[in-house]
DNA sequence: CAACTGTTTGCTTTTGACTATAACACTGCA
DNA sequence: TGCAGTGTTATAGTCAAAAGCAAACAGTTG
């Protein structure tokens, strides 16, 4: 279970260490029951903080994605379902590239629901 | 054309000066060859600084999307309808993604949904 | 017990967004 | 031509969020 970052990115490190485990998760290369590097261990790797790593793996427990308990490395969950991550991630691009084109929320459903119905015959 | 921003939004203010005029391009309301407002004339309604006018009157230069040049008002380019094929694009490769990932229209509609809600912040 | 884990607290440093002010160079129009 | 209005550039200050640093705490594991 690798964990990466990308220090020139404006996206906040905690936010890239948290995204880094939802890839893994949606590519299968981590898997329910696996259990993550310690925050520490990840910290000294990375050369950042050990509170910017546990405020990344605090993101994924909130997704409720990651079990974290004191004196236990974070445990990957059984409803860490592979396919809806896969759905989310999918449907977030979507959602930056429909924002950034100016869209409102209204037409960026519009068209989902119109390439999902041409697509579907 | 009207330009709005949300003081409250933890988006930066002139990444919603460009977002706005995106979004009124994207909707029809401005068209090519019709000028945007003076960026005094927004920083002044808008009561924010004349600085951040132009960032995001930059950022949408930079995009190709209006032409700036001293001494006039900024112009929507020729090119600028290029937007709406974008939308209609990403969303074409979203619904391919969802069905691919198994997720029935309903799912991937309420993903789409979910994704927008929490980017707009 | 010993060595690890995440948790919490308090503080400092750094970074970026935004503001403020001013001068500059170009355009459009009376 | 004169002049008001435009985007451009430069410099500096303010503020909040992100990230870092350090230390103690409270669990788990072997």
């Amino acid at each position: 279970m690798l964990i990466t970052i990308d220090p020139a990115s404006p996206q906040p490190l905690a936010d890239q260490v948290a995204a880094s485990v939802r890839a893994a998760l949606a590519s299968g290369l981590a898997a329910p029951g696996d259990r993550l590097p310690s925050a520490r261990n990840v910290a000294a790797t990375l050369g950042i903080n050990l509170h910017t790593v546990l405020r990344g793996y605090q993101q994924l427990r909130d997704e409720g994605l990651v079990e974290l308990r004191r004196g236990r490395t974070a445990v990957i969950t059984e409803g860490a379902d592979r396919l809806r991550l896969r759905l989310a991630e999918a449907a977030e691009e979507y959602a930056r590239a429909a924002l950034h084109a100016g869209a409102t929320e209204e037409e960026a459903l519009a068209a989902a629901r119109q390439a999902l119905l041409t697509m579907r015959d």
